[in-house]
DNA sequence: TTGAAAGCGGTACCAG
DNA sequence: CTGGTACCGCTTTCAA
C-alpha cells in the first residue's frame, strides 16, 4: 500500500536542516538546541511523522514485536492469557505474533523458526504437551533472545517463570475432596511432560498423604495429549470406572480434561456427585451454569499473561543481559459448587 | 539478538559471486545460469539461509504480516475465528497482529493507527460495537490496503465479507420458538449499528410476521455494547420481566448476551423452560452441559477466519487490483436442547 | 549471464 | 550544536 507517510528526509528538506539533525531532535537528544528541537517536533507532529518501522527494526534489529508461543488460541485459558498479554504489549507499543501448535512439538519447532525469522524482540512460551526436548528454545536462549515461560515451563532454561501455584490448588481441591468423605480420589491429568501435571500431581498426592490415604497408581490416568484427542479422555475415565473399587470422586487437570470428562460422565449417565464427584482446573466462563453447577480450581490466566509480558519487555528493554531470573507464582481460586 | 543468520553477502563472498547474482539466483530467476542457480540454492540450503525479512520489508514495502480488528480475543467466537485465521496464515508464511479493542471506537481507532503504522499488508476486521463511522477504515481502503470484513461488517466499503447466514439463523430460532407453542418471544440483541444486529433481528421479524404475530418493541432490548458492560443485559432483562405481559420466550443475539442472560434467569430463579425459554446464538463449548441444556445458533467460526484469511491473502498477492468484492455466506445451525 | 550501484528510511559515528 | 556519511540486508535498474 502507500501509506504516503512523511518520512525524515521530508521533514529536512522542508525545515533546511540536515536529516541527521532531525532524526536527533526528534528523539530529543541532548545536543540539539531547544530552538530546533522545538521546530523539528512541531513540524512532525504537525504533518503527521512517524517513523518507519521497517527501517528501524532493519537498524536496530529491533522489531517491537513478542512472539507468543501456545498450544491453543480457543482455549479459554489461552484465550484469556492471550487477552493479558495484549493488554500490556498494548500500552507499552508492542505488538504480538501469536502461533498456535495445536500440542505438536513438530509444529511448535516450526513456529518457533518462523518467529526467529522474524526477528520477534522476546517470546513468551507456554509448552506443548508433546514437548520433552527444549533445546529449540535453549538454542535461541543462548543467542541472548529474551524468553519468560508461563503455565507450562521448563527448568532446563534459566528464564523468567509465570506460574499458578498448581501444588497449592491441586492440593486444595484435593482436601476438598477429602473433607467431603470422598474415600477413593481419582485424577485424569496431562502430559507427564508438563510442569504443570507434576506439580498438580504433588499437591494431589500431599492431600492424599496428609490424610493418611495411598492409592494405588491406577487411580492416576495420564492424556499425553492433554485431552486434545478425546479418546484420551474417555480411556482414561473407562479405565478408572473399571476398577475393582471404581473412584468415587475425580481431580480433573486442566480445562480440556474437565470439560471432557464432565461430558463424558453425564453421557454415562453417572449421577453427579452422588455416583462420582467431580472437581476440575477450569477457566470456562460459566461453570456455576452446568448442571450441576461445577467445582473448579481457576487461574488468573489474565493477570498471568500481564505479568509474563512485563517481565519479557522489561527484559528486552533492559541495558545490561539479565541474570537473575524470578519466578512468580499465582494464586488460584477453589470455588465449591455443587458437582462435589 | 544476535541471531547471526547468513546473509546474501556471506553467501556472495562464500561462491566468489556478486550479491545481486545470489539474489536472483535465489529467487530462480530466468536470467541466471542453471549451474550457478544450483551452487547458490545448495549453499544457502546447507547454511540454513533466510532472507531478513526486515531487509525485504523495507525494499518491498511488504510485510507478510496480516492485522487482525477485532472487540475481544477470548470471547469465544471470536477465539475460534482467530484460530482459523491463524490456520491459513501459518500454511501461507504470514504471521499475525492481533489487536483487541473491548468494543471502543476510540481503541479501535488507536489500534489501527499501531497497525498501519507497522505496515501491514491487509486487514481482517470486525467492527466494535461502537463503530458507527467507518471513515477511519474507507481512509485505508481508499489507499489500497486490502480488507476484509468478518462477522460485523459494514457496506459503507467495498470489500470482501464473510458472515454467518444470520438472517437464516435467527429466523430458524424463532421458527422453532413458535413451533413449541411460545407466544411471547423477546429477543436481546446487540448494538443497533452491527450489521449482525440488523440481520438477527431482520430473521426474528421475519419468523413473527410470517406466523402472524405482532410484537411490540418493547419485545426488543439492545445492548449498546453487545453485553461487554452487563448490566446492560441486566436492564435489558428487567425491562422484558417488567412488562405487563412479559415474555415466555427469549431469543439472545450474541455469545456474551447468551451467557450472561442464562445466568441473570437462573439467578432470579425463574424456571427455564417453564416460566421462559431461552434460545441464543453462542459458541460457547458446552452449551450440553447447561442446566438445562441450551438450544444454541452456532457459527462456523473457525470457517469464518479461514475464509476471511482466504480472501484477504489473495487480494494482497493479486497482481491487479481487485474490484468484484464477493459476500461469502456461511449457514448456521440450530441445535435444539432443553431450553426451549 | 553477471556485476556495480542506488535506494528503501532510519541511526550513529566522525568531523567541524 | 549541526552536517556528512556509512551502513542495516535486500531488490532492481543499468551497464558490461
Amino acid at each position: 500500500m502507500k501509506t504516503d507517510n512523511i518520512t525524515l528526509k521530508d521533514i529536512a528538506k522542508a525545515l533546511n536542516l540536515s536529516y541527521s539533525t532531525v532524526s536527533r531532535a526528534l528523539k530529543g537528544s541532548y545536543k540539539i538546541s531547544e530552538a530546533t528541537q522545538l521546530l523539528v517536533k512541531e513540524y512532525a507532529e504537525a504533518h503527521h511523522y512517524r517513523p518507519n518501522l521497517m527501517a528501524q527494526s532493519l537498524k536496530n534489529q529491533k522489531s517491537r514485536c513478542i512472539g507468543v508461543v501456545l498450544c491453543s488460541i480457543p482455549n479459554n485459558f489461552f484465550a484469556e492469557v492471550i487477552s493479558g498479554i495484549e493488554s500490556i504489549a498494548y500500552s507499552k507499543d508492542y505488538l504480538l505474533i501469536i502461533t498456535q501448535n495445536l500440542e505438536s512439538y513438530e509444529r511448535e519447532v516450526k513456529n518457533l523458526q518462523n518467529l526467529t525469522w522474524r526477528s520477534v524482540d522476546g517470546l513468551l512460551i507456554s509448552l506443548s504437551t508433546e514437548t520433552e526436548d527444549v533445546s529449540h528454545f535453549q538454542k535461541l536462549h543462548d543467542q541472548g533472545l529474551p524468553m519468560v515461560f508461563f503455565d507450562r515451563v521448563t527448568n532446563a532454561i534459566p528464564a523468567h517463570q509465570v506460574i499458578t501455584d498448581n501444588i497449592g490448588g491441586a492440593y486444595q481441591a484435593t482436601r476438598h475432596l477429602i473433607e467431603r468423605g470422598y474415600k477413593r480420589i481419582a485424577t485424569i491429568t496431562s502430559s507427564p511432560f508438563l510442569s504443570i501435571t507434576r506439580e498438580r500431581l504433588e499437591g494431589y498426592n500431599k492431600a492424599l498423604t496428609e490424610a493418611g490415604r495411598h492409592l494405588h497408581g491406577e487411580y492416576i490416568q495420564y492424556c499425553p495429549h492433554g485431552g486434545m484427542i478425546i479418546g484420551e479422555i474417555e480411556s482414561a475415565l473407562h479405565n478408572l470406572l473399571q476398577l475393582p473399587e471404581p473412584p468415587d470422586a475425580l481431580l480433573t487437570a486442566s480445562d480440556r480434561i474437565t470439560i471432557g470428562s464432565y461430558s463424558l460422565i453425564q453421557r454415562k449417565g453417572l449421577l453427579i456427585p452422588d455416583e462420582i464427584a467431580v472437581a476440575g482446573f477450569s477457566n470456562f466462563n460459566a461453570p456455576e451454569l452446568f448442571n450441576p453447577p461445577l467445582t473448579t480450581v481457576r487461574q488468573n490466566a489474565f493477570e498471568m499473561g500481564k505479568l509474563a509480558t512485563e517481565l519479557l519487555i522489561d527484559q528486552v528493554e533492559s541495558k545490561r543481559p539479565v541474570s537473575v531470573f524470578e519466578k512468580k507464582v499465582l494464586p488460584t481460586e477453589l470455588i465449591v459448587r455443587s458437582s462435589t
